[in-house]
DNA sequence: CAGTCGACGTA
DNA sequence: CGTACGTCGACTGG
């Protein structure tokens, strides 16, 4: 964050809507005091506070409210926020106990008789930018965006409750809405705003309000050149442009309302001791008390850090934390860097922009480093950052990013307890620290309180997390296998700097290329939608299987299909059937709009995820399958479409960089195939392989008992399938239901292929019963997954277990190889010194981006760190193409 | 507004 | 009644 620090800062905040959303934050029964009263929002809103002052450290400060539901835009018109249901009793009372802390603390709290705590801001931001402040505006109304320019920056409480607020600066407002921030009254008036119960024009959405006040320049423009916009919308407009006068006049937040104090009377004040500890008393906040006890501490700049705290709740032998900066730091490190076999834990605190400090701790002696980028003192912690220190990192992923983002390369990285705690229990969903702390060896993780909406993680947290870091590694790592340790140690470890460094490097997208794509897409999609209204006579939202299902089976009365929890399905295949059963024009056009907007919204994330450097960047998930996978999040560049024609043309918009020479794309043929010929040792399977012809036609030939030349289409698309769903447990009636065959005829072709492949079906059998027996399954390299409900008498549950532990050793086994080849194929290009890099992993996949002149090399480093990646009793087979595009390199 | 469900994209 | 994922829009309930 650039922050000028010459000027003051002035931060205001809108107490009610604050409150309010810390209410519904926060559980009302949790927060209750000996005398019955309600104070969740007073303490979800204090926290907040709290947490503000020390990230914004504003110079002044003040809180305004609403006096009551009325204004003078009640009277303009009665309706205004009429939607708006009743106050919760457990609400009520709240808000003066509220103010009287504020007051307490020292803090101006501002109300005005007729109107709303956003016209008080938004008067007190204006005027204290003219006074040249910079002014910070935390606000939960979405009107209070038009507040926002250069020097006033609102801070908007995200989604996901109070706990984390989103800084929206002038970029920020136009990056999300594609407009400047004095414009957006303009949209919101033409589009409505349900929550103010201001009604807007039909069919006018964010999108088409935003394209006019662009095209137009802004609302009375519009309304002006109502006439020459076309369609519908334009009608409606032209029907409605009252609503969109009377938002806007609405919406507009009074900038000059005499207000009894300015800016300069705002200046942040001492607090009332005496005042703060009698009424925190009351309402039984004692952690906040001493947050806010120390605030008036920390006033003072010499003040040291606040060590002591932590020693009187702490556990047995949690070391006292110091804080460490020059010499001191230095010395420490070179201390605890003399012993490689006792590694050091370290923490990262992420602040909204970069790291704010590191905690570091050896078994007996914790610190915390601030940080602050380039500063000189660093050189001897860049130094240890970089050395073969051990450390220990929890979520080492993130820290090497955070850290490598600040110029700074972490390595070392012997532990993550993140990663030790999946490959104990890959299927746990939480792995968060304090989780880990407490399940693993039932010890509460310090926190500030774990109800508060903004964590404190103040300083000693920092350093004291690093010290349970490391002991939980230890613990975890005690727990594991052999087997599981070494797949820790010799691949999930050396893989976090790996991904770490596709993630940072990230894809060149053509932004040019999606957008044209979305485009198309989105006019077929009106024109769809529109064909197959006119096919039922009405309008009906296609994307609502609710709707779907009204128009189906009571307007077409068209047979029903699958049952869902919620009525009848209306997926793909359903319509399939229902278009053989009960031929309706409308099934088809239904189908084909799916398609078009299906693929026009995978468009639109991929361009919405396209960052500054004009590449996208994933994030991977080491621990987010069960079977030892990685995925890919934000976005998720594992699902991208390939089989659909248009699929290829967005895979055409993933290029190579302007310095790079082309992408190259590396698959494995078969991978999980060659896995279970390699487990099963089945002897037919194994020459299938060996032998190096179509697998396919291979088996195909064997089953029919014809040449492999005479191996028809037909069959050989049966054989396919069955190939594949043998991998994953399939039965009979869901082979006979894929090809679309009788469940006969899919017995039939089961019964031959394992009369031919016996070994296959021992193996399948024998995975299963060895799982029963040991409660778990094991990959290759000794990646385990437990099955608890193998043994289950739930026959629904069981079957589903058994399928699961028949995949999982050969999905797992093909996970592994695929990780090994990263790491043969990262050192081998880091020891030859060569410029190209991997860039995606798609399962079975690699795309590199290949650096001039280094195409030859690549391609044979690739090609046989993979098929070296494992030594079967098959031979990996790798698949190699290059071009231009992620499409072009495909093969 | 947060969580769930149906639908659908990939290996 | 085929494994493993992530994301979207619509819907529902606090």
């Amino acid at each position: 964050m650039v922050t000028d620090d010459t000027k003051p800062t002035l931060l205001v905040i809108d107490g009610h809507s604050l409150a309010f959303r810390a209410f519904y934050a926060l559980p009302v029964d949790s927060f209750v005091n000996r005398e019955g009263q309600h104070t969740n929002a007073i303490h979800g809103f204090i926290s907040m506070l709290l947490s503000l002052l020390k990230a914004e450290k504003p110079t002044h400060l003040a809180v305004a409210f609403d006096i009551s539901r009325f204004s003078f835009r009640t009277r303009e018109y009665p309706e205004y926020k009429g939607t708006r249901s009743e106050t919760p009793p457990e609400f009520v009372g709240q808000i003066p106990l509220l103010q009287e802390a504020l007051h307490a603390m020292g803090i101006t709290t501002i109300t005005k008789e007729d109107f709303e705590a956003d016209d008080i801001l938004a008067t007190l931001a204006s005027r204290g930018r003219d006074d040249g402040y910079r002014v910070l505006v935390v606000s939960g109304d979405r009107d209070a965006i038009q507040m926002v320019n250069d020097d006033v920056t609102l801070l908007y409480p995200s989604a996901r409750g109070v706990s984390e607020l989103t800084r929206y600066d002038r970029d920020k407002v136009f990056e999300r809405y594609g407009i400047e921030p004095h414009q957006y009254p303009e949209v919101a008036a033409l589009v409505g705003e349900t929550s103010d119960n201001l009604i807007g024009i039909d069919k006018v959405g964010e999108k088409t309000a935003v394209k006019w006040i662009n095209l137009y320049g802004g609302l009375d423009e519009i309304i002006a050149r109502a006439d020459e916009i076309k369609g519908v919308v334009g009608q409606k407009l032209r029907e409605q442009k009252d609503n969109a006068v009377r938002n806007r006049r609405l919406n507009r937040l009074v900038t000059d309302v005499e207000l009894p104090v300015g800016p300069g009377d705002l200046q942040r004040r001492g607090i009332d001791e005496a005042a703060v500890r009698e009424l925190f008393d009351k309402l039984q906040f004692r952690t906040l008390l001493e947050r806010v006890l120390a605030l008036s501490e920390t006033t003072d700049p010499s003040a040291a850090n606040a060590g002591e705290t932590a020693v009187a709740a702490s556990p047995e032998g949690l070391p006292v934390v110091r804080t460490l900066i020059d010499e001191e730091l230095a010395f420490w490190l070179k201390k605890h860097a003399s012993d490689p076999q006792k590694p050091v834990g370290l923490t990262v605190e992420y602040g909204t922009d970069g790291i704010v400090g590191l905690g570091i701790s050896s078994l007996d002696e914790s610190a915390y480093v601030p940080w602050a980028a380039g500063r000189g003192d660093y050189v001897a912690l860049e130094a240890w950052l970089d050395d073969a220190t051990p450390k220990v990192v929890h979520d080492a992923k993130r820290a090497y990013k955070a850290l490598s983002r600040g110029g700074l390369r972490l390595t070392g990285i012997v532990g993550d307890p993140r990663i030790a705690a999946w490959l104990l229990r890959p299927g746990r969903t939480s792995f968060s620290l304090s989780d880990l702390v407490y399940e693993q060896m039932g010890e509460t993780l310090p926190v500030g309180d774990p109800n508060q909406l903004v964590s404190a993680d103040d300083d000693v947290n920092v350093a004291s997390e690093a010290w349970y870091v490391l002991r939980l590694s230890e613990s975890l790592v005690d727990s594991l296998d052999d087997g599981s340790r070494r797949v820790l140690t010799e691949i999930e470890l050396p893989l976090v700097p790996v991904l770490g460094d596709m993630e940072l490097t990230g894809v060149a997208a053509d932004r040019d290329t999606l957008k044209a794509l979305s485009l198309r897409l989105g006019e077929q999609a009106g024109e769809l939608a529109s064909a197959s209204f006119a096919e039922i006579g009405r309008e009906v939202n296609l994307g609502s299987p609710k709707q779907l299902q009204e128009v189906l089976f009571e307007q077409l009365e068209m047979p029903k299909t699958r049952a869902t929890k919620t009525g009848y399905s209306t997926d793909a295949a359903s319509l399939a059937d229902l278009q053989e059963k009960h031929p309706h024009p409308f099934l088809d056009l239904l189908l084909k709009h799916r398609d078009a907007t299906k693929l026009r919204q995978i468009i639109e994330t991929l361009e919405k995820s396209i960052a500054d450097d004009a590449r996208i960047h994933t994030t991977y998930d080491q621990t987010g399958t069960t079977t030892g996978r990685i995925s890919s999040v934000d976005p998720n560049l594992q699902n991208i479409p390939v089989k659909a024609a248009v699929g290829r043309e967005i895979r055409a918009a993933f290029v190579h960089g302007p310095d790079y020479e082309t992408l190259l794309t590396a698959d494995y043929s078969q991978i999980e195939m060659r896995i279970m010929a390699h487990l099963s040792g089945d002897e037919g399977l194994i020459q299938a392989f060996n032998e190096g012809e179509d697998l396919h036609r291979f088996v195909g030939a064997r089953i029919f008992g014809v040449e492999p030349a005479d191996v028809t289409p037909a069959m050989r698309t049966k054989v396919k399938a069955m190939s594949y769903g043998l991998a994953y447990g399939l039965s009979a009636f869901g082979l006979s239901k894929q090809l679309r065959i009788e469940t006969a005829e899919a017995r039939q072709l089961m019964t031959d292929y394992f009369a031919r492949f016996g070994a296959v079906r021992e193996y399948l059998r024998n995975v299963v019963e060895q799982a029963r027996e040991d409660g778990y399954t094991e990959t290759i390299y000794g990646r385990r997954r437990p099955f608890a409900d193998l043994k289950s008498p739930n026959r629904v549950l069981r079957e589903n277990a058994e399928r699961a532990a028949l995949n999982a050793p050969i999905q797992g086994s093909a996970a592994d190889i695929m990780k090994i080849a990263m790491l043969g194929v990262r050192s081998e290009l880091d020891e030859r010194e060569m410029g190209s890099r991997v860039l995606l992993q798609v399962h079975d996949e690699l795309i590199v981006e290949v650096a001039p002149g280094e195409v030859d090399d690549v391609r044979e480093i690739v090609r046989r760190r993979m098929s070296g990646a494992a030594d079967l009793r098959v031979p990996l087979d790798v698949s190699v193409g290059l071009g231009e595009s992620w499409d072009a390199a495909a093969h």
